[in-house]
DNA sequence: ATTCCTTTCAAACGATCGTTTAAATCAAAC
DNA sequence: GTTTGATTTAAACGATCGTTTGAAAGGAAT
């Protein structure tokens, strides 16, 4: 991965982020990225394969992270159990919180973006990344939920991802329904807020399995 | 609104609610509602026109359905604080229970689709449309949560928007994520079970204003 | 200095985009 | 039956899209 390529993943993630992926056009990037047009198409072979190894590059450490903080939190509790509240941490704080920043912002609403398009590429990319994790998470979420129903614990874990997808969507939109931008004390605050706010609905059972 | 105009609307709603509005072209719009190209910038102006159009056709109603849902709650509860399991009921269920059903599905994606994208009239369709709402919801749950601070409630109000562009967003993927497609029956328990979900995270209030 | 391979470049490809135009078609009023 | 206004039509507009091409430039090894 040298500097050329790097450069043009950059400009890629800043014009998704802007513009999506149908949006997105070759000749904006390049220029962003001070490049010839040709580029692209010399470096990564098409459109889709430049944006599918930005993400292979960006999520799979993420996703490593991820897996080794469960696997931590895992030998911390004796019997193998992780509490509701720490995996939903373990699992949304590593995205979270890293809406705060130019370059974490600019990666999330990139991901957002491109999610919210129903592409061949990313459903690829949701097999090849997504579905571990979420199998290995469920597994894990059922454990701290013993008394739910299988189907409960499925169903919780896609809310979290659609609040998650949520939150990275609405997130810009934020300052305008509060009024003012956000302080870094203040978005700390918010995530935190955030991260209860899902805790607190994943442990919840007051409908009974009908 | 005559019948032509209505074709067009819906091939609009099928279109975006598949292509997104960058991805949406007049010409495939034109072709599904089976008229002329030119249909379209004679009955509606233009591209953006013939969309925001079309938002306020389906939302207007819809918001309408929602504070007149919160009108009879207030005047429910004698004291005219409702509920905030209610609340978040009236917020939610109108939008997403018309997940079920092609149509729905097609609107309710289409509009997820354009909130995804920063377009200049989407914002101000945010202003006409939305925050009215917000302020009135706002105002409705600080009352149902006087022990929070008021800039929690806001956040949680902005967490219940969150989860529900999510949802919008992620339903057509959940099939995928859980394995097969879901009955009607299964799909009001996940409705139920989301709401629950959200008025859970809303009730809570673990972190101490500190 | 010359060779060889990688990278960059300007230019052009065909396709599609939103929009406009002017003629053709239609429906109702007289 | 003719006229008038609204609607539909086919064709073309200039612009931009992703991609390809072949030549120019660059850099390391001989």
């Amino acid at each position: 991965m040298n500097a050329t390529q790097i450069k043009i993943l950059e400009a890629a993630e800043s014009e998704l982020a802007e513009c999506g992926f149908a949006g997105a056009s070759i000749r904006n990037i390049t220029q962003r990225a001070g490049v010839n047009v040709a580029s692209i198409n010399y470096h990564f072979g098409s459109k889709v394969e430049l944006i599918k190894e930005l993400f292979k590059y960006r999520i799979m450490p993420l996703n490593e992270l991820r897996l080794g903080m469960l696997e931590k939190a895992k030998a911390k509790h004796e019997d193998g159990i992780v509490p509701v509240y720490e995996l939903v941490d373990i699992l949304v704080r590593p995205t979270v919180s890293r809406l705060m920043g130019k370059e974490g912002l600019r990666f999330v609403q990139a991901m957002a973006r491109c999610m919210s398009e129903p592409l061949d590429f990313m459903r690829e990319l949701d097999e090849e990344i997504f579905q571990e994790m979420f199998t290995t998470f469920l597994e894990a979420f059922q454990k701290a939920l013993p008394s739910l129903d299988p189907g409960q614990v499925m169903n919780k874990l896609n809310f979290i991802i659609c609040t998650m997808v949520g939150f990275m969507m609405h997130f810009p939109r934020m300052d305008q329904f509060i009024g003012h931008d956000l302080s870094k004390d203040e978005f700390q605050n918010v995530v935190d807020e955030y991260i209860e706010f899902i805790a607190a609905g994943v442990e919840s059972a007051r409908i009974p399995i009908s």
